[in-house]
DNA sequence: ATTGTAGTACGAATTACTTCGTAGAGTTTT
DNA sequence: AAAACTCTACGAAGTAATTCGTACTACAAT
């Protein structure tokens, strides 16, 4: 039986972004990377990775005694989850009106805007093909 | 001096949502609402009400007996703070990103797609004028 | 072999958020 | 005017997330 992997906390997302950027890692690494944005214990990094390698958000491999940890879920994945609660919580389930928004305020760059109107076309002729 | 107003937790976004979309409300009114997606005390919801007040996430009318509650923060200014972080925190500052996933995965109507094309249309015509 | 360094395990304090019970005061109903 | 109801205030329990100290073990250096 394998338990639902739960939704990660934000302390447990921060570990996870550098999971998924840098693959697998010891702790140290991580909390090496964690302390360049603000100072958090050893213990505390450790003990996290622990909880995570309990709820599957991580995989460990413990065959040499300083374990390497990896991210047992996927990025885009999580990030679909998290992105589906949030426009709930946030913007009342309106994921347009957040896009607008986004877009709106991010100082988005020619390059960017070609992708999203080449995207756009994209889901344009698949409602097309729907018909 | 005023205090910086703090960012709301998801239990009073969720009571916010209901002061936006219904403007001024008393406590009995937003926990009936409240109650119609879960099941929430009465005394919770007036307490959480009050803690809203006291951050100055609301503002209350206490004239009468029954206090009149009314959304102190605006519903963009919040939600773009909110999405900012949650940029930060999910897509590692990549608002792009974000909204690739959201057009992808959202089944966008070919009249949102439309709004979507404007907006950027406009962006565009800005961008050339900023040069 | 002793000392120092790096690692895991884990209990427990701390902090933040949520929930509710109870008390008391003001209204309304009978 | 008593009873029933409605409201606010507020302490405090409950729950979840984060942080860290201490104990213990393994390895490395002297």
């Amino acid at each position: 039986m394998s338990r639902k992997i739960p939704k990660p906390t934000d302390a447990e997302l921060e570990i996870l972004q550098i999971l998924w950027a840098k693959g697998p890692s010891t702790v140290r690494t991580v909390n090496e990377l964690l302390n360049k944005k603000r100072e958090v214990g050893y213990t505390t990094t450790l003990k996290l990775m622990q909880i995570m390698a309990d709820k599957g958000l991580a995989k460990r491999n413990t065959d040499s005694r300083t374990h390497i940890y990896e991210a047992g879920v996927e990025e885009t994945d999580t990030q679909n989850r998290l992105l589906q609660k949030f426009v709930d919580n946030t913007f009342r389930g309106s994921a347009m009106k957040m896009v607008m928004q986004a877009l709106g305020n991010h100082n988005a760059s020619q390059e960017e805007l070609e992708k999203i109107k080449a995207l756009i076309e994209q889901i344009e002729d698949q409602n097309k093909e729907d018909q």
